[in-house]
DNA sequence: AATTTTTGTAAAGTTTATTTGACTTTTTGT
DNA sequence: ACAAAAAGTCAAATAAACTTTACAAAAATT
């Protein structure tokens, strides 16, 4: 599962520290999402989706 | 997290065990979904966006 | 060049998703 | 009414997501 949050942080300015706050999840997990170590759960793709103004398949996607 | 998938199963004449197998999990799991008692992953939700031709958002809502 | 900030990573622990197996209750078909 | 199929549920086990702490590497700032 590929995802834009890289992007989409540098866009938005955000370092991963301040991208976990405003997700209310660990720096970690961020990093962890970012570098494809695991998905995210569906809540947190909701979150990120509501955050940057996207549709879910706008950040994250399968294959 | 709210979802369709009840109703999606119903218009195409799907069991829960027809859904389990066409999205490879268990029953058990397309149940426990179904019911709330948790939400699936996110590979999950695209399988089922994918399976019914639909956005995750369009299946799953969040609250 | 030195310092600070950001990113990457790892281990150990907790929580949540998913499995299998078994059983009960509800719904559907005859 | 009866049988069969589908749905609901529970417990125990495994896997995956996520946490905290801690430290090292890389990038940015001064």
């Amino acid at each position: 599962m590929k995802n834009r949050l890289k992007v989409l942080r540098a866009e938005h300015n955000y370092t991963q520290a301040k991208l976990a706050e405003l997700l209310d999840v660990s720096r970690q997990t961020i990093n962890a999402i970012e570098k494809g170590k695991f998905d995210p759960s569906l809540p947190l793709a909701f979150k990120a989706a509501r955050l940057f103004n996207l549709s879910i398949e706008e950040i994250f996607q399968d294959e």
